[in-house]
DNA sequence: AAAGTCCACAACCGCGGTTGT
DNA sequence: TACAACCGCGGTTGTGGACTT
């Protein structure tokens, strides 16, 4: 069994309580975790307190739950988080903001706080890097408008060279891998791609095309996936023994996805997700080689409020090179 | 090679909601 | 009904490894 992180070497800290209870803290050892795992597996999980105590852990409950759902439960998800889940977290953040819970509910095997982890980490990055709130007008539509079709550029091209090395393969197979998804959110990406990979999409509203991973919601296997079917959701409700609530919002979700498919095989190839796991930076946004965005976008008036193009034209930042001016400028002067 | 810096992520903390007595 | 204990969520911190100078 793998273990990472801050299990080490480094001592735990011991806490005296009121109780005069001792209380470990910090890295949890490789026994703390095996005793965690026995006991659960015996006893199920659920009354997080008294389980640290029967379990003979010198833990509290919360930090027990916590080390199972985030890291020893056996269905999490580790690794880079795919360019599905990426769209899928910026689209879902922007419906819900931090509710990573919720969000987390989506995507099935990542908790909570991995999801967090990644927006912290990589999304607030970016918005430092343009000096702009994460929460900000700008710095949303720029999410909308170039990274998330840029993702979906990215899934299609993946998707596309995988259909084409299919159909070497297969010569018979289908000829395209089109795949449409509808959403009931304002805004859209028609999308099309054909097998010489030559790729254009405009941006619309009412209609948002994925691949065919992130609309069978199954993220590499085959069975497709709601919160409703899930066991597996981040969320705080016992692992295998309930079921999470879907709220409204998020049963709305589902409800208003329609999909076409024109790929015949709809099971993507296994190397598809090979393919899609490096993670999709903001930068890789802005240089989309193919990107033609139909959409308007008013980046003068960005401009007006954040330095997104300094007025100096001083790009030292490391973000903002001549090619990506160049670039961002363009956008700028076609609409 | 050593020191400094950055980054990713596991773990902790505080708060609010829920449940049990 | 009131209180206490428990639970879950979101925000924050600390640490180790990777990377840079």
């Amino acid at each position: 069994m793998e273990v990472k992180g801050r299990v080490s070497n480094s001592p735990s800290t011991i806490v005296q309580s009121d109780d005069e209870m001792d209380l470990r803290r910090g890295p949890w050892t490789v026994d703390e975790d095996l005793a965690l795992i026995n006991y659960i597996a015996n006893h199920g999980e659920g009354r997080w307190n008294s389980l640290a105590r029967s379990a003979g852990l010198k833990r509290t409950g919360k930090s027990c739950r916590l080390r199972w759902l985030n890291y020893l439960r056996p269905d999490v998800r580790r690794g880079n988080i795919t360019l599905e889940e990426q769209l899928l977290i910026l689209e879902l953040h922007g419906r819900w903001g931090n509710r990573w819970s919720k969000i987390a509910q989506y995507l099935p095997g990542r908790t909570d706080n991995e999801i967090k982890n990644y927006w912290r980490t990589r999304v607030q990055k970016h918005a430092k890097q343009l000096k702009c709130d994460v929460n900000s007008k700008q710095f949303k539509d720029a999410m909308r408008y170039l990274w998330m079709p840029r993702l979906v550029e990215r899934i299609q091209a993946a998707a596309a060279a995988t259909t084409a090395a299919a159909a070497v393969r297969s010569p018979t197979a289908s000829a395209s891998a089109t795949t449409t998804i509808t959403t009931n959110n304002n805004i859209t990406y028609n999308y099309s791609n054909n097998n010489n990979l030559n790729n254009s999409f405009e941006v619309h509203s009412g209609e948002m095309m994925l691949s065919p991973a992130i609309m069978n919601n199954n993220f590499g296997g085959s069975q497709s996936y709601t919160p409703e079917n899930s066991s597996t959701g981040a969320s705080s409700d016992s692992f295998g023994t309930q079921v999470s609530p879907v709220s409204e919002l998020a049963q709305d979700y589902y409800n208003n996805v329609t999909v076409s498919n024109s790929n015949s095989n709809n099971n993507p190839n296994p190397d598809y997700y090979q393919q899609a796991q490096d993670q999709l930076s903001f930068l890789d946004c802005i240089t989309s080689p193919s990107g033609l965005f139909s959409q308007q976008l008013d980046f003068h008036s960005m401009e007006q409020n954040t330095p997104w193009i300094q007025s100096n034209g001083d790009a030292s930042n490391g973000f903002w090179n001549v090619e990506n001016l160049l670039l961002f400028q363009q956008l700028t002067d076609n609409i």
